[in-house]
DNA sequence: AGTATATATCGTAATATTGCAATATAACAA
DNA sequence: TTGTTATATTGCAATATTACGATATATACT
């Protein structure tokens, strides 16, 4: 008990699962909008930016980053990350295929 | 320690995490799917569908719920569920909002 | 080498989530 | 009223997440 039952779901939403859960807080959506707006790469920013220590942040990151939303690369001694399209479109269009065409009238 | 520090956060990103929150769980996307497939409203269905305990796929349901992203209306013994299309198209929204035109090129 | 800057990792306390058995509630039927 | 069906709630053990101080690592500059 307390652990998440992945086995008996398929892959496919056992991974649409852990996308969503990455954006499932607060700090990782002002990260990602940070992200957007900058249109570069960023790292000691976000620290500037949100009112988290630096470890959390890092840590947030990190999880951004596993899940494939955001890349990182090695510049210096900073590092650069930046939005990954492929796995936001990827959850766009899931909520996508959620949609009807027209509103079924139900409950 | 241990508590999400929401209180730092404007409400936009912390409504919108609680939307990703709720969708960040297999048997959650399970039911999604599940309710998007039928097109129309459901209730004991998903405990014969899931491989999960009754009382925990009501908790699902619950936290769906409570997100608002989908709706249940009591008929009978039985409670009918179904998406709530607003909400999928305010997160679809905001993943639309993350992409770029062209990518930028970054890291 | 020594120093500064940027980021990651470790360790840990506080809290939240997950899953389910047991039980409660609510609507209907006989 | 008694029974049946459908769903919710309670209580709880196992586990996961969050946040951060302390510390490590890694690159660059002097």
């Amino acid at each position: 008990m307390g652990t998440t039952k992945s086995e008996v779901f398929s892959e496919e939403i056992n991974d649409l699962a852990l996308l969503f859960k990455a954006l499932g807080h607060p700090a990782r959506i002002a990260i990602i909008q940070f992200l957007r707006a900058q249109e570069t790469c960023i790292c000691t920013d976000l620290v500037n930016e949100l009112p988290l220590a630096q470890p959390t942040i890092s840590q947030h990151l990190k999880e951004l980053k596993n899940a494939g939303i955001i890349q990182g690369n090695v510049s210096g001694t900073s590092i650069c990350y930046c939005l990954n399209q492929d796995k936001i479109k990827e959850l766009d269009a899931f909520l996508a295929s959620l949609k009807y065409d027209q509103n079924p009238t139900c409950c």
